[in-house]
DNA sequence: TCACGTCAAGCAGAT
DNA sequence: ATCTGCTTGACGTGA
């Protein structure tokens, strides 16, 4: 069991997620950033060793507009023995890896420019991972996708879809289920079809539940993790008090992790913890786990 | 140096 | 029709 945050680190004073409009696009301009964002990235694995924090998801803006078309620099050649030198940190401490895709990758897109557009976002995203020689345990997670009114036809599409991405896609993408339209339930069925592993939200399977409860819902998606997938990945965060259903807290409340972490035994998994403060939640629910036989670095 | 309008992309739900 | 949230502020123009 590892604990993680997404992309971004208060403490430290550098961001992994340097970017610029792209209207001032130049080469020399996406050089500079990716220099600023691979660094800090470096800055912010190093801060999390120290700190027993394992699991790590890096920003999607890493290379500013690498999937499109105005980007036609070679930053994948430019930056190659940088992503080497990380990736070796990352292995040699056994820091698990993902990426979240923004919510404007869409493979069950009615549209097909928009299911192209998706594909290369979601290539360069396997690109950063494969640069860094990670192995199929680094992930990449995205929901399933818009509903336009018939769910069975977009989860089809969705299937459809998933058989033309190019296998460097494939090995990694993992669906996670969403607050507002696909369920637990949903991703599972479609899990069930094309063996894709399935991410579990503990915070969108409360606002959008299919009636499992936490162990149940646990039980059912780490099974479709395989060996090569590593284990199960969760990501968990909680509602921001007195704010409307679905936003997430500023701060993780320990007393409730700790139910969450009972109600979840025996299982191994490791936890990306959704929250607005990051690793200083982070470390907290490190402190929280000690004595919890799960946590011991790696699994 | 600072205020503030706006930023690649899409969907769903609320207003 | 328009706005907001999503996983997250911060870029960059104009004063």
């Amino acid at each position: 069991m590892r604990i993680g945050y997404p992309c971004l680190n208060r403490t430290l004073g550098c961001k992994a997620g340097k970017t610029f409009r792209l209207k001032s696009y130049s080469d020399s301009r996406l050089i500079e950033s990716v220099e600023n964002n691979l660094d800090c990235l470096l800055k912010m694995l190093r801060f999390n060793v120290k700190n027993n924090i394992f699991f790590f998801r890096i920003s999607s803006v890493l290379v500013p507009f690498a999937s499109h078309p105005v980007c036609k620099f070679n930053w994948q050649e430019h930056f190659k023995s940088t992503f080497i030198e990380i990736g070796k940190f990352i292995k040699k401490h056994g820091i698990r890896i993902s990426m979240h895709p923004d919510q404007f990758t869409l493979i069950n897109s009615l549209d097909e420019d928009i299911f192209k557009r998706s594909h290369k976002e979601l290539f360069y995203h396997a690109q950063v991972l494969d640069l860094m020689e990670l192995d199929n345990k680094a992930k990449m997670q995205i929901h399933v996708g818009g509903v336009y009114g018939n769910k069975k036809e977009s989860i089809d599409r969705f299937i459809y879809r998933f058989g033309k991405l190019d296998s460097a896609v494939k090995r990694r993408l993992v669906i996670e289920n969403d607050d507002v339209s696909y369920t637990l339930r949903n991703c599972m069925s479609i899990s069930n079809k094309i063996g894709v592993p399935v991410l579990f939200d503990v915070f969108h399977h409360s606002v959008n539940c299919s009636g499992e409860s936490v162990s149940g819902a646990i039980k059912l998606s780490r099974r479709t993790w395989k060996e090569k997938d590593g284990i199960l990945m969760v990501d968990y965060s909680l509602q921001k008090k007195n704010a409307k259903p679905g936003s997430h807290a500023e701060s993780i409340d320990i007393k409730s992790f700790k139910t969450f972490l009972k109600a979840s035994r025996p299982y191994d998994f490791d936890i990306m913890l959704e929250i607005k403060d990051k690793e200083k939640s982070a470390l907290k629910a490190v402190k929280a786990l000690k004595g919890d036989k799960r946590f011991g670095g790696t699994a």
